[in-house]
DNA sequence: TCCTCACCCATGATATTCCAAATTTACACA
DNA sequence: TGTGTAAATTTGGAATATCATGGGTGAGGA
């Protein structure tokens, strides 16, 4: 899983250190897929040969020449770039791709689960703030207890040893 | 699978360098199957041997005589170029498929998961942009995030591990 | 005879690999 | 808690390999 967000650096010949949790969680695989993120939030989103596929399974689940498909499969497949890292774990990060996102000497990496983001860091803090306003909306956290509480149940009522309401002994 | 884009020139003997990633995605095979594209969009669209074995046995499947594979097999079968790579990889586009896709000196190759599509490079700047609109719509995100979430689902519940929220035992 | 095609080699540009230094981080010990 | 040592990671740069492209040659067909 990609989680948390670290800052890294471009080189003089394009070339990025992804950082070293990324690494680890792309599970020893060398391949990088990268493509504009496609909600237009000006960042690109990126994982391993396990996230594509995924990816491939879910787009050929959908209807064949439908529009839908088509403009993922164009966006995600034909959109993105196919890279390999080098044995010191850096990609080079291809000049349409910098253009797309604003990249041009330091960039943020920020952990999306099964994916990740490369952001220009101004648009990440602009990003930010917008998130933690939204995030602390109670709308927001009243869905995230919905779903939770679903998750929970979902996985049993063994998911919490059921409460000892009166305990004598507490060590 | 044929992932990413790439542009190529066609030379003055009407040569094209199959770019290497899609070489490598022809799995060593040197014979290649193009198309003018069935929806219409003005593109070519190519495959190799795999790819065409997978098409016989998807229009033998279909009734024989039936109209629908009739068309079919006339567009994909009868309408298909057989083409063969040199050693550099490149191959000899037809000129008919290039006036079909209006191919003049540049040409984009784009990747469609099993196969590939051959553009007139304007074209596919119109076509991408098309679909980048398309795939922004909040409609085709959340069709997408549903059948990533069937996909997933399918996978059976050891896609994620399940969390142990509270575990007697640590360390 | 001319043209096309398949096959060959050459070359510049690009990308990849390799090596090494600098920096950061982790760890052990005082 | 602070410090020294070791490991890992991030950088920078050079050597090497790969790739896209251009052109040449001869066989075979029109």
């Amino acid at each position: 899983m990609f989680v948390s967000t670290y800052e890294s650096a471009i080189d003089a010949k394009g070339r990025v250190s992804i950082p070293a949790p990324f690494r680890a969680a792309l599970g020893g695989g060398t391949r990088i897929f990268l493509w504009p993120a496609l909600d237009g939030s000006g960042c690109l989103e990126g994982g391993g040969e396990a996230l594509m596929a995924m990816y491939r399974a879910t787009l050929t689940r959908l209807a064949p020449q439908s529009e839908v498909r088509k403009a993922l499969v164009t966006r995600i497949i034909a959109g993105s770039a196919d890279l390999k890292m080098d044995e010191t774990g850096r990609i080079k990060l291809p000049e349409d791709l910098c253009k797309a996102a604003d990249l041009t000497d330091r960039i943020k990496f920020a952990g999306n689960i099964d994916s990740f983001q490369i952001w220009n860091p101004e648009k990440h803090a602009a990003f930010n703030s917008a998130m933690a306003t939204a995030a602390a909306d109670p709308e927001t956290l009243a869905a995230f207890g919905r779903a939770y509480s679903e998750v929970l149940h979902q996985q049993g009522a063994g998911a919490y040893p059921a409460p000892k309401l009166v305990d004598g002994s507490e060590g």
